[in-house]
Formats: structure tokens, C-alpha cells, sequence
RNA sequence: GGUCUCGUGGCCGAGCGGUUAGGCAGCGGUCUGCAAAACCGUCUACAACGGUUCGAAUCCGUUCGAGACCUCCA
């Protein structure tokens, strides 16, 4: 598939337009995606972002390149408020816990990992955490004060914004002028140590209370929040990589903040593609963890959400963000998703058949200019929607071939079936519905199955009924096709 | 207040200058002991008003509505 490569064309944010995706090294791709701050549980909308990164990183693999996967942890330094004067988000939840600052990044780490493996998410190739990094955010603020974009004061290094901005565009990723940026931004508490507002704090000096401290150059103190996706991007994909993706609310300031701290300390723009996932909306509004508009996924697998009318298993919420464009906003639904688990359903049905199916002497439709579509989606800036629809054209060609209206030849059934399942399973990541011991029931299934159709040869109705009542209310749904029962 | 995005049929959602998107739901058929599934057919669209164009959901303008960012958030 590598001639497909070339033809992969992604929205880059930073210009504002898809562009045709050129690798820095041939057949290499180095990818970052800001992590979550872990001091609490991840929402669904937390989740979205990452399975269309997800995404993303999937399609690059199947796509052939060697992708070096890096996304964060921030364990330290994320300020609760505006300002440089809130409590680290951690630190605080440790205080009102009364645990240990890791112990909360512990809980909460091994939250998200969990439930990122339960919507089936590939484990980034690296993930470091910021406070293993301190080091070299230590150093990468030495280089940006030598390169005279920061200062120091009382034992805090400020990045300096407005001198910065003489050499280097600040606000060129939000599409904001630094004017605008000057007269709309408010005066807030604690800034006296800034020279202007829009200075961000690169290292913090650390009050004698405060938990999570280390020392440095400018005294005991701890880093800035912007800093560590920084320093880390640039140690494991070095001062100028591919693609860095995050949440649309991470545009600006932290995005920007990124760029800024890369020209300072290198001197040239940190990363070529810039991409943005949007949000996941719940109400009509943003689902966010300060405003309490948000579902967390064991609620929504469990079903205990009030806002759910029932359970929804991981695959089929994945399958409902896969319907939509990553770059666009998402409305969560009950309604919404219950159509999404119809369509899921069926999508997986067809796949299972595919192996079934007898292949003829030749094909009635173009079976590879079917797979092509797939292929056209994806390389149109990971179109997820499109390739379902597509793929439903192919669901509903096997479903077809199944009833004998339509012939597929062998070669073609052979490729159909590796393509389809390469996209389903490996590129969006889908799994087959979670099935009870199939193994152990197989036997069992077949049994029940022939005694009932041996009650319907002998039209004994009143206990083929009964059979088929009686595997509903056990979960399982009996269809009667031409060729015999299966069951699912 | 500033910057920006969006407004598509009952619901979710693609498309972004000329073709049926797709899924779910609805309706009519085929099949079936019945049901389910599957298949075939079918109905609802592009917020409003102007403009550009041979042609606009798609470009431009105005209005109305919603949302995001500007402050922690994926």
C-alpha cells in the first residue's frame, strides 16, 4: 500500500488548510498529543480526542509508515486559574483528598489507561510524565533566557511575549494579533511580576507550603505548564517533527504557548502539522469537567447516567465518534446512540459473514474500486464518515452475495475480506460485539439449534417458539435464513 | 466586548459550485409457519433574505440563532 502514502493529504491548523503529508524522514512519522492533566476521571469528551488521534495513528500504521507515538502525562504544573497564581490542579486535589500528589496521579492514571484499553486505543509508543522531565525543562528555559524571550523574577522565569513577537508571529496558530490579544485580555491578581499581561510563567517559584517542588537555577519552584509538552516533544521527536494534535480548547494559549517556546529555544517552528480535534458536545454544549457537562465512560457502560436510556458498550461509542469528522463538533444523544449500536450491529454482521460467503467464476460489482473508496476517505484528512459509508456500500454487497443476488470471485473475496477487515478492525479500531464463552456455547448452540429445527420440519411451532423465546430472554437472537439458523 | 466556527430531511451526520452521502427511524414490497434479519423500492434537506454564476446547500453580503476561544479544560 505504500504508493497510497502520497496521496494522504491532512488539515494542517496552522495554515488553515489540507495539505499533501510529506514525512520529515521517509517512511518515519514522529507524532505528540497533549495528554490529560490526571486529577480526575476522564469524560467521554476527554476520550473523543483520543480515539481520533487514535485514529489518526492507526491509519499511519496501516498506511506503513514507522510512527513514533508520544502523548503526555502532566502529573505537575497545571495551575487551576488564571494568572500564575493558583494552586497546582494536583496538588489541591491531593490537599482535599489528604493523599500523596502521586498517589492522586496514580489513581488517575490507571483510570485513563483503562478506559482508553476498554475503547480499544493502541498505547502511545512513549508516554512520559512531566515531573520526569524536570530536567529538561530546566535546561530548555536556560536556552530560551539566553536567547534573551525570558526573564526572571523573585525566583520565576516569565516568557516574554512582546520581544518574542518582534522576531517571531505570536498568535499565528489562533489566527490572533498580538494587539488584540494586548487590549482583550483582563487584568487579573498576581501579575504584578509580569512585564506584560500576556507573559506566561515558565518556571514558578514555589511557596514554603506548596507540595510539588524541585529545585533550579531560580530557586526552589516548579514548571510551567506549556513547558512540558515542550521539553518532551523535543527529546523524544526532536525540535522539529511531524504532527502534534490535541483538543480545539488546546489552541490557544497552550498551542501557541508550544510554538513560541520552540522558536525561542531553537530558533525554527517546532512541528509541520498541526491538528485539532473538537469537542464532544453534550446538551448542545461543550462536555467539560468544571462546568459538571460531562458523562464518564463507566457510567455509560454501566448505564447508570441519567442521561442515557441504557448501557452502550465501548465499541459502539466508538463506532458513534467514528461517524463523525474529527474536526467537527459531535452532540452526544441517547438517540443518537442507539442508532449508532443498530448500525454497528449490522456493519459487524456483514463482516462476520464475509468468510462465509461462496465465491463464483466472477464479480458482479468492481470490488477494487470498492476497497479504493476506502483508501480516498482516509487519505482525505482521515474522513472516518466517509469510509463507514463506504463500508456500508460493502455491507451491503456481501449481505447480497449471502442471498445469492449478487457473485463475488475468489480473488476479490479475498481481498475484500482482508481489506475490509484491516479497516474495521485495524484502522478504526472496531471490535466484534463482546460474545459469552463462545467457545464452550458453540456446541451447545449447535444442539439447541438442530432440536429446534427439527420441531420446525415437523411444524411444531408451539416449541420452536419456545426455543427461540427462551434464547431472547437469555440474550441471544436466532435468525432463520434459507440455509438454517444463526444465532448471535 | 474581541476573535472564530457552525446552522443540512423525524434524529445523528457527510458533502462545500453541477451527481442518491451514509446510519437510525418511517412507508410499500420480496422472503418467512410467524417474527427477526436480509434484499428491493420509496418519502421528508440544505436558518432567512439579497447578490455573483449557465448553474449554489456549497462563493459573497446582511439578518437571526447556536457554540468555541480570549481564564482551567481533550
Amino acid at each position: 500500500m505504500s504508493e497510497r502514502k502520497n496521496e494522504l493529504f491532512i488539515y494542517n491548523s496552522l495554515s488553515g488548510q489540507k495539505e499533501k503529508f510529506v514525512p520529515i524522514h521517509k517512511n518515519f512519522v514522529g507524532l505528540y498529543v497533549c495528554g490529560p492533566t490526571v486529577y480526575s476521571n476522564v469524560h467521554l469528551g476527554n476520550c473523543r480526542t483520543f480515539m481520533s488521534f487514535d485514529l489518526v495513528y492507526r491509519y499511519l500504521l496501516h498506511l506503513g509508515y514507522k510512527v513514533r507515538y508520544v502523548r503526555n502525562i502532566t502529573d505537575v504544573g497545571h495551575l487551576e486559574s488564571d494568572g500564575d497564581t493558583g494552586e497546582d490542579k494536583i496538588a489541591k486535589r491531593a490537599r482535599l483528598e489528604q493523599l500523596e500528589p502521586m498517589e492522586i496521579v496514580q489513581e488517575y492514571t490507571i483510570d485513563f489507561h483503562d478506559v482508553l484499553n476498554e475503547f480499544n486505543n493502541l498505547p502511545p509508543s512513549i508516554e512520559p510524565t512531566a515531573t520526569g522531565h524536570i530536567i529538561e525543562q530546566i535546561e530548555m528555559i536556560k536556552e530560551i533566557i539566553s536567547n534573551g524571550y525570558a526573564y526572571e523574577v523573585n525566583g520565576s522565569v516569565y516568557f516574554d511575549v512582546l520581544k518574542f513577537n518582534e522576531k517571531f508571529p505570536y498568535g499565528e496558530l489562533s489566527g490572533r494579533k498580538i494587539e488584540d490579544l494586548i487590549s482583550g485580555s483582563r487584568d487579573l491578581d498576581g501579575q504584578e511580576e509580569k512585564r506584560n499581561s500576556l507573559d506566561f510563567a515558565l518556571w514558578k517559584n514555589a511557596s514554603s507550603e506548596h507540595i510539588m517542588k524541585w529545585p533550579s537555577p531560580w530557586g526552589i519552584g516548579f514548571p510551567g505548564w506549556h513547558l512540558e509538552c515542550s521539553a518532551m516533544s523535543t527529546k523524544y521527536l526532536g525540535d522539529h517533527f511531524d504532527i502534534h494534535g490535541g483538543g480545539m480548547d488546546l489552541k490557544f494559549p497552550h498551542h501557541e504557548c508550544e510554538i513560541a517556546q520552540g522558536c525561542a529555544s531553537t530558533g525554527k517552528s517546532p512541528v509541520n502539522y498541526w491538528m485539532h480535534g473538537n469537542m464532544l458536545t453534550l446538551n448542545g454544549r461543550k462536555m467539560s469537567k468544571s462546568t459538571g457537562n460531562s458523562i464518564l465512560p463507566k457510567e455509560m457502560f454501566a448505564g447508570t447516567n441519567d442521561q442515557l436510556e441504557k448501557a452502550y458498550s465501548p465499541s459502539v461509542v466508538r463506532f458513534f465518534t467514528m461517524q463523525a469528522h474529527y474536526r467537527s463538533t459531535l452532540d452526544f444523544t441517547s438517540e443518537a446512540l442507539n442508532a449508532s449500536e443498530k448500525g454497528f450491529e449490522r456493519l459487524m454482521d456483514a463482516v462476520s459473514l464475509l468468510p462465509k460467503l461462496n465465491s463464483s467464476e466472477s464479480s458482479s460489482i468492481d470490488v477494487q474500486a470498492l476497497i479504493a473508496t476506502f483508501y480516498t476517505a482516509m487519505n482525505d484528512d482521515f474522513n472516518a464518515p466517509i469510509l463507514v459509508a463506504n463500508l456500508f456500500d460493502a455491507v451491503k454487497f456481501i449481505n447480497s452475495v449471502n442471498d445469492g443476488k449478487a457473485t463475488v470471485s475468489a480473488s476479490d473475496l479475498s481481498l475484500l475480506t482482508k481489506e475490509i477487515q484491516a479497516f474495521v478492525f485495524n484502522v478504526l479500531g472496531l471490535k466484534l460485539s463482546e460474545k459469552i464463552e463462545e467457545s464452550k456455547l458453540e456446541p451447545v448452540m449447535d444442539l439447541v439449534l438442530e432440536l429446534r429445527q427439527q420441531a420446525r420440519a415437523n411444524k411444531d411451532w408451539t416449541t420452536s417458539d419456545q426455543i427461540r423465546d427462551g434464547l431472547a430472554n437469555a440474550g441471544i437472537t436466532v435468525k432463520d435464513g434459507k440455509d438454517g439458523s444463526v444465532w448471535r
